[in-house]
DNA sequence: CGTATCCTGACC
DNA sequence: GGTCAGGATACG
């Protein structure tokens, strides 16, 4: 499910859900989720009283009085709200029963995603993060700053957070589509007009999916992606079939006549 | 830079 | 059975 803006939803439901309210009971449910948060964290958070929900490029950190969760969704995290009289959801790895009766289980199928507890904000292993692309002071000459090093494709430049933060596998692709950007460019050869189209097109793709944010749990998940998941069909622009290619070990799709290098 | 790895589930 | 999946990191 996650991508940036899929994370700043989810950020939204537990917050008014979560923030506020206190722990009573955290249970860790899956082995890999336990070396993240062993039962003898688990059992700190208990008693502890929600404060604040913030999101910082795809991670969500939650301040309690008991310390800072860490937050990753990885490829398929998601929370899932209910009450705490019913029976768990599908795939719960950590569930926590607030006291109001409402209850926030991550959701995990394949249980990549982690929750870890920190004593304090400068515990916290954030990695080094670049510029969110929604950041309106991020601009053509940073991006072409932060690229200056890579002699590899645009597209996994992309990918790494430290050059943008915030975009992933499908608004990457999205974003080139957008800039009329091939994939394959290298990065630190980009001009600054294409930089400056670039993070025109990033925005574009982030804005489309915030008008949509439940998007991906439903079926018609990309029917508002422009090139992801469309290798064969026509691209909307030129009819050319969109192509898909492997870098970095991941799935680009594009456009391979109006994707210039 | 690319590749392997952490996991499970869906699909061929 | 094999391949693939929206992420990030440790490695070579």
């Amino acid at each position: 499910m996650p991508e940036l803006p899929e994370v700043e939803y989810a950020a939204g439901i537990l917050r008014r859900a979560a923030v506020g309210r206190t722990i009573e009971r955290v249970r860790v449910l899956h082995d890999a989720q336990r070396r993240h948060l062993p039962n003898t964290e688990a059992r700190r958070l208990e008693g502890a009283r929600i404060l604040a929900v913030e999101r910082r490029a795809k991670y969500q950190l939650v301040t309690t009085s008991e310390g800072i969760l860490l937050v990753h969704f990885r490829m398929n995290g998601d929370w899932h709200v209910g009450r705490t009289d019913t029976g768990l959801p599908p795939h719960a790895r950590v569930v926590f029963d607030l006291d109001d009766g409402s209850r926030i289980a991550l959701t995990d199928s394949r249980a990549l995603g982690s929750i870890a507890r920190y004593d304090s904000r400068d515990d916290v292993p954030l990695p080094a993060l670049g510029p969110e692309a929604t950041d309106a002071a991020f601009s053509a000459s940073q991006l072409r700053e932060a690229l200056r090093t890579r002699r590899g494709p645009i597209k996994p430049a992309l990918l790494d957070q430290r050059i943008v933060a915030g975009l992933g596998n499908i608004y990457a692709a999205e974003a080139l589509w957008n800039a009329r950007i091939s994939p394959t460019a290298v990065a630190n050869r980009l001009s600054l007009a294409r930089a400056a189209r670039l993070i025109d097109g990033a925005r574009q793709a982030l804005a489309d999916a915030h008008r949509d944010p439940g998007r991906y749990a439903r079926a018609e998940s990309t029917e508002r992606l422009h090139v992801y998941g469309r290798e064969g069909e026509p691209c909307e622009r030129c009819r050319v079939a969109i192509r898909r290619i492997v870098q970095a070990g991941r799935s680009t799709f594009y456009c391979p006549r109006c994707q210039r290098v």
